[in-house]
RNA sequence: GGCCCCAUGGUCAAGUGGUGAAGACACCAGCCUUUCAAGCUGGAGACCCGGGUUCAAUCCCCGGUGGGGUCACCA
């Protein structure tokens, strides 16, 4: 049997990254089994599905990656893929279970009955019902019990009774999420439904509708939540369960696919680093856990560097200068510049591995394009010593004069002018990081006055020294 | 509260009725270095609790505790 399985977000304008490694489980697994994944659209509460909500979720699974057999812009066999175009299919199903007594009709809503009244209408369903506008449909709950092997969660069993005649058409004509869930799974001859785990109590309920209709069932697997680093759900409380923010961030569309197919799921070896097609071969639904897991930026942060490092010169550059657009540094007219390319391809350069995702290059290299920096007052120590000022103005000088601009004459300038003042380099080349860059760290000393030019480098050094004055000076 | 699920270091996560209980990220220390990062070396750190079953339980069973999910005319 042809493997087939969905991905089904309802269009709320907004990826979140729990839905992300719904997606992602269930592309992994299609693509594994040489299956085909579906994206369906469930828009039957909107009354109208916005195109950009679609457009939130289509963009964010094509740019992690996920590519789809069948879906909104993909005509299948067994589309429409929006739920919002499908409620013939829905209202003929309902019918038929109208008509053989597996529903009926529930005026409760219609005639402002009491919302916590019981329902009484199941006792008027007479013969010949039908839906009907303006009236909810109610499932005659069979009582008994549903059971299911979960592939993830193992056996699990319910007491039908305990879910009641839930409500299977509102009062308006849509389907709720039960039903047309049933009816499209099975339409569209789903055979594997992959969703959160949240779902599961939903099972029991729409196994009662594939009772009903005699459908063949589906294999489920559940998977376990994504929690945010406090151990609660994750949440946009948690300031960043929204995929578009890790996009913004600039990381790395593999990495995070990476780091997410890690959340839940264990390779059997001992490799972590797995790009996409990696994960696809080994991916098995059976080595899911069943317990929840924390998300954690730290490795995905990790990840991303070592898929940095795969990336061309002009990649990382295309990823810094966008951070750097997006972080206002920069305009996005400077971009197409020859010199301001070559400019940041040094700079990513120097910045070797400490640039680790897009964002960081405005931690990490803002100073690059600032006129002046603004120094840490806690690290004005650096300035106190006298002769280490009279070094670091000595520097500036010779910067300003120097034949020539090389990483070897910037070096010589600074262990010169630290040998002069009866100094070891350490002390100057401090000072000098600290007034170029307002930072203790970076890359060598003698690249980033290369990169920072002779003129700034020695503007900024005289202005670190007028913004700290000497000890002695002090009051 | 009812029902369902979960429980191995800070996090991710292997694993087994008898183990020195993997590995990764993070962390700490040393080396290296002009700083940081990287790299190398070393280090600290875990089987939720209580009962059983068993010669032996992290692993099996029961109970508890803790956490999560779900109880809509939302999905």
């Amino acid at each position: 049997m042809n493997v087939r399985v969905r991905f089904a977000p309802s269009p709320t304008g907004y990826m979140h990254v729990g839905n992300v490694r719904t997606a992602l489980f269930n592309w992994l697994f299609a693509r594994g089994q040489g299956g085909v994944f579906i994206l369906r659209i469930e828009d039957t509460d909107q009354q109208r599905h916005v195109e950009e909500a679609v457009e939130v979720i289509t963009d964010g699974l094509t740019w992690i990656g996920m590519d789809w057999d069948e879906g909104p812009d993909i005509e299948g066999p067994y589309g429409p893929y929006f739920q919002s175009e499908r409620l013939d299919l829905y209202h003929e199903h309902v019918d038929r279970l109208i008509a053989d007594g597996g529903a009926y009709l529930c005026y409760c809503e219609a005639e402002g009955a009491a919302p916590e009244s019981e329902c009484h209408c199941r006792e008027r369903h007479a013969a010949g019902d039908s839906l009907s506008p303006g009236l909810a449909v109610r499932l005659v709950n069979p009582g008994g019990r549903s059971e299911f092997d979960d592939i993830v969660g193992g056996h699990l069993s319910f007491e039908n009774e305990q879910f009641g005649d839930y409500i299977l058409v509102k009062s308006d004509g849509t389907p709720t999420y039960n039903f047309a869930n049933v009816v499209d799974d099975n339409a569209m001859r789903v055979t594997h439904v992959i969703r959160g785990d949240d779902h599961v109590s939903n099972t029991p309920r729409q196994l009662m509708l594939y009772e009903k209709f005699g459908y063949e069932r589906p294999k489920f697997a559940h998977l376990p939540q994504i929690l945010g680093p406090d151990g609660a759900r994750l949440s946009k409380r948690h300031g960043a369960a929204s995929l578009t923010e890790y996009r913004d961030q600039g990381f790395l569309p593999e990495a995070f696919m990476n780091y997410l197919a890690l959340l839940g799921w264990s390779p059997q070896g001992e490799r972590e680093f797995m790009p996409p097609e990696e994960l696809v071969a080994q991916f098995h639904l059976e080595d899911v856990r069943k317990s929840p897991a924390q998300f954690h930026i730290e490795k995905l942060v990790s990840l991303n560097s070592m898929y940095m490092e795969t990336l061309e010169p002009g990649e990382k550059r295309r990823l810094a200068s966008d951070a750097l657009v997006k972080a206002g540094i920069l305009d996005a007219e400077s971009l197409g510049d020859p010199e301001m390319e070559s400019y940041l391809d040094d700079i990513v350069e120097a910045l070797g591995n400490r640039f680790r995702y897009g964002a960081q290059i405005v931690e990490f290299g803002a100073h690059f394009f600032a006129d002046e920096v603004t120094i840490p007052v806690d690290l004005a120590s650096y300035f106190a010593e006298d002769d280490v000022r009279c070094a670091l103005a000595a520097a500036a000088e010779s910067f300003e004069n120097a034949p020539e601009w090389t990483e070897d004459a910037i070096e010589s300038i600074v262990r010169g002018s630290a040998s002069e003042a009866g100094l070891k380099a350490a002390p100057l080349i401090h000072g000098i990081r600290v007034a170029l860059s307002g930072m203790t760290a970076g890359p060598s000393l003698f690249t980033l006055v290369r990169l920072v030019g002779p003129a700034r480098s020695a503007d900024r050094i005289r202005r670190a020294l007028e913004t700290f004055p000497a000890a002695a000076e002090r009051k």
